[in-house]
DNA sequence: AAAGACTGTTTACCTAGTTAACGTTTTGCG
DNA sequence: CGCAAAACGTTAACTAGGTAAACAGTCTTT
């Protein structure tokens, strides 16, 4: 056995050794890593019933932005009118906004929260600072601020 | 126009106003945009011709950790086992590694780079540093160390 | 009045991951 | 030893979340 020279022997001194990866000198990578790990996280924590990291967000928007368009609300999230459609479509399917009509522009379909909308965020947002909270209980104050800090340096670069 | 209260005109307050989403005190939700710039940036900079951003993950670790399984990669980049394949068939397909047999165990195959895939290593890590070092211009050299930090201890908290 | 732009929508597509099952092979253990 | 359990690579079916292109209807601009 101590001749072998497999792969499975091969990992085991990556282990034991504790080689770096080149990769971890790399924001993208790590980003990706810790993004894989708070969204899983997220999901795992509101569980089947519960939003989608995406519907959270949705629903966070229209309920504090009231009358805002699905295309306005793309613009905020950042993804595309296409993609908005699914998403609203299943908000008002659940009953917590309304896709109602505007007054002089009838191109345009202005989102409205209902009382049942507002409630299931409040409640969301909640377990949400709880899970954000839990998993990130090794990271002081003054570190998820500077995180948040610096997440939105990134944030600024977006070519639009 | 001053008495049109259309969705419209209520973006058009929330810019001017500058209200700020309740979303943006989540570190979750700025984790995602920062990500989803970094990765579209990746790409952009990469090219078409250029590996994308997984397959250069891949590949990074199989140049490092030479013999490593498949078992053994998809451990380290986090994913399944069966989310490898195609990843390593394309790395296969483009002549940048090769599976071979293992003296002792039949089951695996370790993967082993080839000189085209060191050298296209080389070449996309240059790219790569490129593409993070423009697109982070916006941070100092220390604000880049302590976001690395950070989200290794957010990758720490793995529920593994 | 015509040209262009914007809105919501559908459709088709892409990327990146998962779970479950499988045949083969190796390991652990009574 | 023999056999159950585990590990390996693989396939297939599925999920999630996004994009791009085209469309009809509506508004705006010139």
């Amino acid at each position: 056995m101590a001749s072998r020279i497999s792969a499975q022997q091969n990992h085991e001194d990556e282990a034991s050794v504790e080689a770096v990866p080149i990769l971890e000198e790399f924001i993208g990578y790590n980003l990706k890593r810790a993004y894989m790990i708070v969204q899983a996280d997220f999901r795992r924590a509101l569980g089947d019933e519960g939003l989608a990291p995406r519907v959270f967000s949705a629903l966070a928007l229209v309920v504090q932005f009231p009358n805002i368009t699905q295309s306005g609300l793309a613009r905020l999230l950042g993804i595309e009118r296409s993609g908005l459609v699914a998403l609203v479509d299943e908000l008002e399917r659940r009953g917590f906004l309304k896709r109602t009509q505007v007054r002089g522009d009838r191109r345009v379909q202005a989102l409205v929260a209902t009382s049942a909308g507002k409630k299931a965020l409040d409640e969301t947002l909640q377990a949400v600072r709880a899970h954000e909270a839990a998993l990130l209980s090794g990271l002081s104050a003054a570190e998820k601020e500077t995180l948040l800090t610096l997440l939105q340096k990134i944030r600024a670069m977006e070519a639009s």
